[in-house]
DNA sequence: CACCCACTGAATGTACACAACATTGAGGCG
DNA sequence: CGCCTCAATGTTGTGTACATTCAGTGGGTG
């Protein structure tokens, strides 16, 4: 059992991850230190659909007790970035094509609604913070850490919701963003399928306008991008022998 | 300390929660049926906002461990519906008028989206399902059952949202529904604010037509109706002391 | 040879004990 | 007389042991 701590290859970033991951408050308790590095870990693509988590090896790799790690798995499941069935443990969520524009579909209709009251409430000192953290997102996948990249990526568009003060939304977008990162994992084609933060920079650029119809079809356009850039026609994602043999092994759902 | 046991008067219905519950396959561990018995109590309005939910008299009242109890809080918390601080416990939101405003103004976003959906996926036969829980919801109210009426109009919602297949907008639906039930327990007149069976019944005539826009028209009515009869003006409701003087006690938020 | 069933091992569900923290009240001090 | 300190108490956070369930396996039988 203690010769499975080397299986993962999953650092835990002791600072590094209060930082730079959006949620603030919650990491005073551990399990939502360990939530967040799995979270984390999912928006780098460290973590993939699919993969089982299981409670022993968690404990193990992170020091702490079960307890702590069912709880954070238990967030985890509510979040639907993982699948819980009683006495069956948890794994990671594997979205189908149909689930997959579910999501993004979802994504279109709450950010579009985010955007019109981020739009409202913005002023020109927010603007520049986000701004700022898109720069860095763009510094990010420079220097090649496209994992950083990735995060910082889901980075904006929820430093864009906060600018709205909706919380209720700004919640819902804090699932569907890792939830997203998943669906990217599954689905990406060869070519990037990033975030362009080409288009980061024109909404900020929009919103300073105030012009709230505009804004929210650049981002419905932005949106609709990251959908086109997946191969969401045929089922499994390329060279992904998990994807190829789904029916074999749990044919989920 | 096992005098209080009778201190709250919440009887576990065995069988019947898990039936009128829409929750339905998350029943089989322990903590979801005492998840389920806090939510029905919440939507029957005998929990009322602000009430400390202790550990102990809960473990107590459904003689489960602290262990069972812990869990379904945190689902609670997760879904918004009682406020977890670290080592100070969970308490039910209550929700200022801000707030208020803002989760039924996500709600008609969402429900908005869902009838679409629901009145593009609709069969006579599922109409027909729906009709018959709106009879049996005005039957309940007949009866002078206001509480059990008050959950089956919230079911009523989350039937319909069921129709649509988009199960990540009814995972929000499902919390978003409680959270309303606390807002009108908080902020209502004295004039009945329940859903108006007959505004389901007119909802249920308009999808049956196909006509999207019209079923979204009358979905979107309904939801202003359901603001209109709260006191949000005014930020307290009448009669209830812990809203008169929530700046003593605790200023939330 | 294929199918069925009891067994076994591993993983999860639950309970309890202890530790850490927050709250509150009494007492002492300024 | 008011304020501060600190101990007593209650409540939550965490670790661990035990119970339960499930999946895989091996042997037996039709």
């Amino acid at each position: 059992m203690a010769s499975k701590l080397k299986k993962n290859p999953i650092t835990l970033k002791e600072s590094d991850s209060s930082v730079s991951s959006i949620e603030d408050a919650m990491s005073k308790t551990q399990d939502g230190r360990l939530y967040n590095e799995i979270l984390d870990a999912i928006l780098d693509h460290r973590l993939s659909p699919g993969v089982k988590l299981k409670e022993d090896e968690l404990s193990s790799i992170f020091s702490v007790s079960r307890t702590v790690v069912r709880r954070a798995l238990l967030r985890l499941a509510h979040d639907r970035i993982v699948d819980m069935q009683p006495n069956r443990g948890a794994t990671i969520i594997r979205p189908d094509v149909y689930k997959a524009r579910e999501i993004l579909g979802v994504r279109r209709l709450i950010e579009r609604e985010l955007i019109k009251e981020a739009t409202l409430a913005a002023t020109p000192e927010s603007l520049n913070a986000l701004k700022l953290c898109v720069e860095s997102e763009r510094d990010q996948v420079r220097r090649q850490h496209i994992g950083s990249g990735l995060r910082l990526s889901g980075d904006f568009h929820i430093r864009l919701a906060q600018l709205s003060n909706n919380s209720t939304l700004l919640s819902y977008l804090k699932e569907l963003v890792p939830q997203t990162s998943l669906i990217i994992a599954m689905y990406q084609t060869p070519h990037h399928t990033l975030c362009s933060h080409q288009e980061h920079f024109d909404i900020i650029d929009v919103i300073s306008t105030g012009d709230v119809s505009a804004a929210q079809e650049v981002m419905d356009r932005h949106l609709v991008h990251i959908e086109e850039k997946l191969d969401l026609g045929n089922e499994r994602s390329p060279g992904d022998l998990f994807s190829a043999f789904a029916h074999v092994k749990n044919e989920v759902e």
